[in-house]
DNA sequence: CGCTAACCGAGACGGTACGTCTTGTCTTGTT
DNA sequence: AACAAGACAAGACGTACCGTCTCGGTTAGCG
């Protein structure tokens, strides 16, 4: 338990104070931990963090953006962005890392924010403008692959990008995090011959 | 609105009333088409088929399963199965007409049954089971493309429904379903090349 | 657990199935006891019983029905009428009987029908018809006392044995039926004073 | 219907509302009035007095509570407490007034409390602790009389308190309030004649 | 140096929905 | 015709959160 929620916080006048600030991002992420999504709500949040239902109001205009914020707030240990000098090399590794990168409760956070996006326009668009740079980063890896002449010139890197990671979200969200080495081979060797040259 | 629900229904006795089964599955649909996933609520949908919250949970565990149901009463036009006699204009009629099958009411319902997932067990359960037996029929027209000759014997046909549907999913979750004819085109190609001889 | 119950019964045809009626009543005896008046419903009765509600609603036009029924079945240990030879006797005899006659579960059920008839009319014909036939009965209590010459002629002995059984009404509604003697005593020395010559 | 109900209330902050606060107490009068105990339903009042469930909740624990509120609420005009300055007037007095006073509403709305208070423990509770300070109150009626030296002083005050009242509830509770004014005067001479020196 | 504005915690408020329970009616198929 | 079984519409139960509001207090920074 953080000792931020054990000492009593106090208003430190007309400026937000980082304290509670950090105080409700780390309830939100132990009670996400303990509880999941199910138990996910602006209430606990507040009771954990011993904060006031406007003061996450004030801050987060919705769960999603909350939830967003615990999102990145994990990402403390780096997300995939291999470079292993081969193309398939790259991809594996990307769908193994991002597998056991989601394993902990990082992928339990990332579905929710999928969810919550299907039901709220606001979370719809945070997530889509995070999903945007994901790809278009991601798409380096490819770009990379064509520089080195690996990769046929007329694939599109940003299409590339993006199945991959609709493979893997297929994953997250059907509940296939584990023991998935075997079909990750299957679906590399098929990326991988319709993409080199 | 359905004429079913402005209709008096009586009880047939100690077996499953058809009626207030369609009525409650129409009310589902109509609230769904009328309000989205936010406004779908067990007591809306009783109160529009005018049943009683319990004969709803007699029949139907969860909002999920409800959904479920929902979303296989919607399948009347048929899921896109298409044999076109090549790989290529098999994987790309799939998309494009999946597309086209979830641009509608339909795709948002299947949204909201991934979204429910991710917070309730059953929910997951359901569409696990519905998930593997659409990836097993789309493979289908893998093995066929196998039996053809056009498709590498060692490429597996699941691996390959599953991330073919895994992209759709992905422009679904991220609404990106509309004019995606050249980005399914790029995907396509991605595909088909990994898949051919 | 009356070996009732635990059978099967069917129905003997077109007239009324004693072993039904019986295991109706004592599976009411039975909740009731165990449950309390808050647990006694119809349909724990009927759950009980193995019996179909509609059973129960045909022969029992009311939970006070039912409520009486089983009450009238608990008074096989006799109602108190007493004939000590004196007044003072009579009246403290009387009133310490009743209130170690409804110190079990005859008291619950009473207390309940005297509930029930607060909301229900046909509960409260039930209970003023039975309320009148009891205090007309106690009456002649008094009236040997009358006979006896050792109550006033001028007393009217209706209203002492209405005021006789409303102290043990009231008693019974506030949960003071335990370690009366005392307060039992006091107001019999009241009654009797008020009524001799 | 109160006027209270159709103008639109605001909160007035982390401290109870007082008009939130009245406007439940007149909804839960008015349905009473209405429709009887047998209509009065939290949800009800809920819904006349434009209030959410949980504040109600929040601040009558259970229905016996706000019917003990509603109750006291209406004794605005005062129970009766008579002084007459004879012992025979005071029963009297206290006996007739008692009955004009439940013969409204009020008396509906106590005997539905008795009749709560049969179910439900906390309504027990919450009648016995009324009750017992009623009857201590009326016991000062019998004190007077004793100061006076109308009284024996070996008539136990509480005992004529309880027994009073006691024939009071019988009255209320089996419907016999109206023109009850000769068995009153019997009542009351068995009464005088069993506490007078 | 006093005023004001924004912050803080707390929590009450009107609502909505939850999932369960009971009510009294109705129907089925069996005896 | 009575029975066991149980589905049905209706609606109350008490709880959990929602998002908004007000309270009383605190502090920073402007005037």
């Amino acid at each position: 338990m953080s000792s931020i929620e054990s000492q009593s916080r106090r208003s430190i006048g007309a400026a937000r104070n980082p304290d509670s600030h950090e105080a409700i991002l780390a309830a939100a992420e132990e009670i996400f931990c303990e509880a999941g999504y199910a138990g996910f709500s602006i209430e606990a949040v507040a009771r954990r963090a011993r904060a006031g239902k406007p003061t996450i109001y004030r801050w987060w205009p919705s769960k999603a953006h909350l939830l967003l914020d615990v999102y990145t707030r994990l990402k403390s240990s780096r997300m995939p962005d291999p470079d292993t000098g081969t193309l398939e090399g790259d991809i594996r590794s990307f769908l193994t890392e991002l597998v056991r990168f989601w394993s902990g409760n990082t992928g339990g956070v990332y579905k929710s924010l999928i969810a919550e996006a299907q039901a709220d326009d606001k979370a719809a668009e945070a997530l889509q403008a995070y999903s945007i740079e994901r790809t278009q980063h991601t798409a380096g890896m490819f770009e990379r692959a064509k520089a080195r002449g690996e990769m046929r010139a007329d694939a599109d890197s940003l299409a590339a990008s993006d199945l991959m990671s609709a493979y893997a979200w297929k994953l997250l969200l059907t509940d296939r995090l584990a023991d998935q080495a075997d079909i990750i081979d299957k679906v590399t060797s098929i990326l991988v011959r319709g993409l080199v040259k």
